[in-house]
RNA sequence: GCGCCCGUAGCUCAAAGGAUAGAGUACUUGGCUUCGAACCAAGGGGUUGCAGGUUCGAGUCCUGCCGGGCGCACCA
């Protein structure tokens, strides 16, 4: 491997030099005037060799020119010190021709077993744009994490029990009984969640309901309960399906959630977690944190009981999982320091092997978004608004009804996906319609376009017969800025999945798009005059690869047309 | 009040302690009879919230202040 070799060939230099250098660092520079790889050893030296920095430099490199390392061009010595190496043509065709389907996948963690969770929209509450920002971060983690050899278990936990059902009920039932679908269920939990804030006698109403429903000792409420639930879940199923997400486990706080009571009562028992006004809490402030209520004065779990049982189960289905991901909006950090503390001492098995990730809020710019007051933005609604403005950008191009829809969809969603993916993780994202979904430049769209073009040309070089770079023999063409940053892509995917930060594949993506785009209007591809024809048209190839590889990751999809 | 997170171009965001802090967008201008213009090329735009400190080197690390977000007992 090259950085391997050049960091070898940098420490024997410094050893001839007489300097000791503890590690070597070699990274690509931020801009690539500055080479393909740059080290500052000389800058991290200086003081302990007594010497001048670019004095050091200077003598490294003419050190290493005595015998040029292998696929380096040139090496150079800029700025304060830094040396710069600038690799050769032959070592960029090499890299080219590996690039196939594979490319990006590593083994880092081979052999490893990881579920992640994340989404976690509740039945009877809508499914808003809160939910698409965690669906986006969490699928794009999980194909990281597949991206990086291990075996992913994808998991949702689904709310379908607790007080907001409760209120949706509440509303249900004073509604008639015209059929239920998912726009009178989103009505109904308003209805139900204003009245419990203002209606003294609504809100004594609902907690007995709560109780009712949690027991079951109702068969029309039951009945109510069960058509609701199954309108919500079906729904969230047909999201998912265009969002590109398959769960392998679907958790339920009605299930999984109930497991909770007897974990945390035996809890109670082992003095982990100690009663307190009727409830049962756990004090977090043996540990620096605060105190949670698990349990209620009536004896229902709250959230943090339903985690108990939740986390049992995960490794009950999974019982060789290595690392268990729960991925949330950041408003429940300080919550799950405190379930997790409290999990470390009753399963601490269990606790070792889980761990919260926290993304930002989906927010307005004046106001919270909260589905209590209704003030939310369905996924539903953003993709079909979406949708609709692609469909007017397809309205001249000559395709199919069906080709325009299936289009559509996917530029759509992976507009939305890119506008969520294109920033770290832990940022809020502010919502704006007008200037949160855009179809030019930094986009979902800029990317599925430049893609699109790359594959119109590989299908003209098909139809005309024009074979593609056999591999066997490199002329001396300029090596291009893309050639210089397609080999990084594997680099980028093992970072991204080391850090959790989908954000550095998109980073990555938009600049070799732009880069590729510059490339492409600057001359012409299929050039029978052009002996370089070939070879540019395997670059072209082994970009494709790389763009729907790297959209992959992001879970975003790559039209043939558009 | 306490805890966690954040503050970079008009706006939305990058920047692994390194070089002249970069993209997109908006604005101005040029480019389709060429492999797809959802594209490309060019231009202006910055005291990285403020003040100290550590370091050969700070947007990045430390301290204080200012401004914002989230959380802090029976909701999820």
């Amino acid at each position: 491997m090259i950085v391997g070799d050049l960091k070898k060939s940098i420490q024997e230099a410094l050893k001839t030099l007489g300097i000791e250098a503890p590690k070597v660092e070699l990274e690509h520079p931020a801009e690539l005037n500055h080479g393909d790889f740059s080290t500052n050893v000389a800058l991290a030296t200086a003081k302990i060799a007594k010497q001048k920095p670019r004095d050091i430099a200077e003598k490294v490199v003419a050190e290493l020119q005595k015998n040029l390392p292998n696929g380096v061009k040139k090496i150079e010595v800029a700025g304060a010190g830094f040396i710069n190496f600038y690799l050769t043509k032959g070592f960029f065709a090499e890299e080219v021709k590996n690039i196939g389907d594979d490319f990006g996948k590593n083994k880092n963690l081979e052999g490893k077993k990881v579920m992640v969770e994340y989404t976690d929209p509740n039945p009877f509450k809508p499914f808003h744009i809160g939910h698409l920002m965690s669906n986006a971060i969490g699928e794009s983690i999980a194909r990281l994490t597949e991206e990086e050899g291990a075996q992913v278990k994808r998991a949702c936990w689904q709310g379908d029990i607790g007080l907001h059902v409760a209120k949706a009920i509440y509303a249900l039932l004073q509604m008639g009984d015209d059929p239920l679908n998912i726009g009178k269920l989103g009505v109904a939990y308003v209805f139900g969640a204003k009245a419990y804030e203002t209606d003294e006698t609504a809100k004594k109403k609902i907690d007995e309901l709560n109780q009712v429903i949690f027991e079951k000792a109702d068969d029309a409420v039951n009945k109510l309960y069960e058509a609701g639930r199954k309108v919500s879940l079906e729904h969230f199923e047909e999201l998912y399906k265009s969002l590109g997400t398959k769960f392998d486990y679907k958790f339920f706080e009605g299930i999984e959630g109930r497991e909770g009571v007897p974990i945390a009562k035996q809890a109670l028992k082992d003095g982990i977690l100690e009663e307190s006004d009727g409830a049962v809490v756990y004090r977090g402030e043996k540990v620096g944190l605060h105190t949670r209520v698990f349990l209620t004065s009536k004896g229902l779990p709250t959230y943090e009981a339903k985690e108990l049982g939740l986390n049992k189960a995960k490794f009950k289905e999974e019982p060789n999982l290595d690392d268990s991901i729960i991925i949330t909006a950041n408003e429940q950090s300080d919550y799950f320091k405190v379930v997790l503390a409290a999990m470390r001492e009753i399963m601490p098995q269990v606790a070792g092997k889980t761990r919260h990730i926290a993304h930002g809020m989906m927010r307005f710019s004046d106001s919270k978004m909260s589905s209590r007051k209704g003030n939310v933005i369905t996924g539903e609604s953003l993709i079909a608004d979406v949708a609709i403005l692609v469909h007017k950008r397809l309205a001249d191009r000559d395709l199919s009804k069906e080709e325009k829809d299936k289009i559509a969809q996917i530029v759509a969603v992976g507009a939305i996906k890119y506008s969520i993916l294109r920033q770290a993780i832990g940022g809020d994202i502010i919502f704006d319609f007008e200037k949160s979904i855009s179809f030019e430049g930094d986009s979902g769209p800029y990317l599925q376009y430049s893609y699109v073009r790359a594959k119109s040309v590989l299908g003209k070089a098909e139809s005309l017969k024009v074979q593609p770079w056999d591999g066997r023999k490199v002329e001396p063409w300029e090596t291009t800025t893309l050639e210089r940053l397609l080999y990084r892509f594997p680099e980028v995917v093992e970072r991204a999945g080391a850090e959790y930060e989908p954000h550095y594949v998109t980073t990555y993506l938009t600049e070799l798009a732009g880069v590729f785009n510059s490339w492409y209007a600057n001359g012409k591809i299929i050039d029978a005059g052009d002996p370089a024809s070939p070879y540019k048209l395997a670059l072209t190839q082994a970009f494709a690869i790389t763009m729907k590889n790297g959209l992959g990751l992001l879970g975003i999809k790559v039209p043939e047309k558009m």
